[in-house]
DNA sequence: ATGCTGGACGGTAACGTTTCCAAGTTTTAG
DNA sequence: CTAAAACTTGGAAACGTTACCGTCCAGCAT
């Protein structure tokens, strides 16, 4: 007779170089309740069809050997996708996507997700490998801050996407996002309303985000009758503070400067900032995105910022219902507003400008 | 005969409702290859101890079949812990965390691990669930940024755990953090060179590194002889820029208000600026860990840092070390310098305070 | 009593991988 | 030319869980 005896917590004799303590599974709970296995299971996953009384002394059960499931066992069954969500996103320094990271936890621990992480520093390809890394590890549902690329390799992956700020191209998938094009129109109408009419925009390499920015810039030029004068349409080579900083001194030190700019990303406000800190002019500011600190700096910048954190949680929300099987409709779109906080930066009058000009 | 024939991809009658597309297995692979499922799995460990010929067969089959391999039936295998690391962290929102995690994910990238994040906000019952959550997923070892409270459970957990940037109590093991103690002997040396003789300092509650950097002060004082002040020791009640900002105006609203003000935390360091700022008051500041836009503020601001990033990488790196078995040493514990960056805040002589005080 | 229904429970087959062992094949040595 | 050794290879067990399929028993209707 095939006695496929399993000692419990069994004693070794050498003692393992890896200290691995035995972690009890679901038979040696079974064995010590005096039950079946698939008593035990039932019990774990909510003991219906137990009696009462059985499911009290699995419970015990499992109180006394600390038992705890196997995630990894429990996703390996066919269809049961693992309990995690992978989340891909950019440099977690950027307090943009540290936000949406937070929040998108804090929505998946409620519902007893864990997150697995994928950051990618600007790399196409590198986004790719991330991505496939992340679906062998049968996550229930990717949401991705996309660089650019196609990401048609999705849709054989098996499993529900979501977008977050921007969308990517070659497959249909739900998207929330900010809505870029009215911040941009927000912000320049707002500069335009204070007699600007040499406005500069400073944007960050061939981001989706950055085309609907600046389409809301030219919108908002051409709702007030003004040309966009495109040499100070600053498309930049990188979307740091330095190439902003760099692009801000060469603008500033032409005959004909702005006397306003838009900074279109958070790091890009920052390096104008830094470049008109040095150069001692004082152009109005506005920037696309809050950031800690703007009120106090020497002199508080007005921003168009939106609830990032709500792109957090809109996006696991939304994931959490797709990977449950809870949400069938067509991909949704969600758009979250912008709001324009004015804080100094913003207000300067052109004459400002013009003033410490020379 | 059982014939256990399985069809490759099998083109289903009914279109599921999940359009879950059937990912190949290593099965399929053999298939398609012509040869046994054993082979195929040495070919992708490695391919040791296959002919080449061969392995190039089960190559060019993997590549047609677009065949990954599934990591949680991979975790499964005994001994075989999968191939993520957890890393348990406070607000991801401090760019102090962030750093860690950045830093952490790139580390464990690089040896093909993923990271799966645990966000716990400031509760010591919710970190225990959250470790609990991870080892449950098999996670191939621990990065905690500990709360207070004993962490002993861990010791069962059966994975190797690296503490960052503070110690717990209850078990042993490898722990990465600054040397606390010196930068606040530092930053305290610093202001008293100044001719500073009465620092406040501010400190977040009950951390572990609050205490070493009072202590730091504390020997600064004593090196110089000097008393300190305790009415001027500042316990927060909270670990957050408010509970700074208002204690900073009770600090300088009172008839013998400090000269100068060392702040033990980043966000503590924000809090007294602002507070000051309201104020027009203008002792001395010397914070703890660097922050952007430090240096653009309307003083720029001394700080005492260190290499945060550092922090997270040698967690990642001594984590994986560990994991794999490869260091065998007793727990370790590094310490990473920190140096002090003038720029202007702490700079400021006591006259400077004074003239203003009145 | 007997047959039936249905709930409670035990056992077992997967899931996709790795690892071990045996069998087969080639190479090397004697 | 044979024996042994080394290398390849296929097959099967096992990892811990869930899902399904029986079995068993109590209770009920006939």
């Amino acid at each position: 007779m095939p006695c496929r005896q399993k000692e419990v917590n069994p004693v070794p004799e050498t003692f393992p170089n890896t200290p691995e303590a035995a972690r009890p599974t679901m038979i040696d709970v079974a064995r010590r309740a005096g039950v079946g296995l698939g008593t035990v299971s039932r019990v774990v996953n909510g003991g219906h069809g137990v009696r009462e009384e059985t499911a009290q002394r699995v419970r015990t059960a499992i109180d006394q050997l600390g038992f705890q499931r196997n995630e990894v066992a429990r996703a390996l069954r066919p269809g049961k996708k693992s309990s995690s969500l992978a989340l891909v996103l950019g440099d977690l320094t950027n307090p943009f996507y540290a936000t949406i990271a937070k929040a998108a936890l804090e929505v998946a621990g409620q519902s007893g997700f864990a997150v697995v992480l994928g950051s990618v520093d600007e790399d196409p390809e590198g986004e790719k490998r991330a991505i496939r890394e992340l679906v062998s590890r049968q996550v229930a549902g990717l949401m991705i801050v996309p660089d650019q690329g196609d990401h048609a390799f999705l849709a054989g992956a098996g499993v529900p996407v979501v977008f977050v700020d921007r969308p990517a191209t070659g497959i249909e998938a739900d998207i929330v996002m900010v809505d870029n094009e009215g911040g941009g129109r927000l912000a320049t109408e707002h500069l335009l309303n204070q007699g600007h009419e040499r406005i500069a925009i400073l944007l960050a390499p061939s981001y989706y985000t950055t085309g609907r920015r600046l389409r809301g810039f030219r919108r908002a030029h051409r709702t007030a009758g003004l040309e966009v004068d495109e040499s100070l349409v600053v498309q930049l080579p990188e979307g740091n503070a330095e190439s902003a900083e760099k692009a801000t001194r060469e603008l500033m030190l032409r005959p004909d400067p702005p006397t306003a700019i838009f900074a279109s990303t958070n790091f890009l406000t920052e390096g104008v900032l830094r470049a008109l800190g040095e150069l001692g002019r004082e152009p109005a500011v506005v920037g696309f995105d809050d950031f800690r600190l703007a009120d106090m700096l020497p002199t508080p910048v007005t921003v168009v910022a939106s609830d990032i954190a709500e792109l957090g949680r809109s996006a696991a929300r939304l994931l959490l219902d797709r990977a449950a099987g809870t949400d069938r409709r067509p991909p949704q779109r969600i758009v979250l507003p912008c709001a324009l906080i004015q804080r100094g930066s913003g207000e300067r009058p052109p004459s400002a400008a013009k003033r410490k000009a020379r």
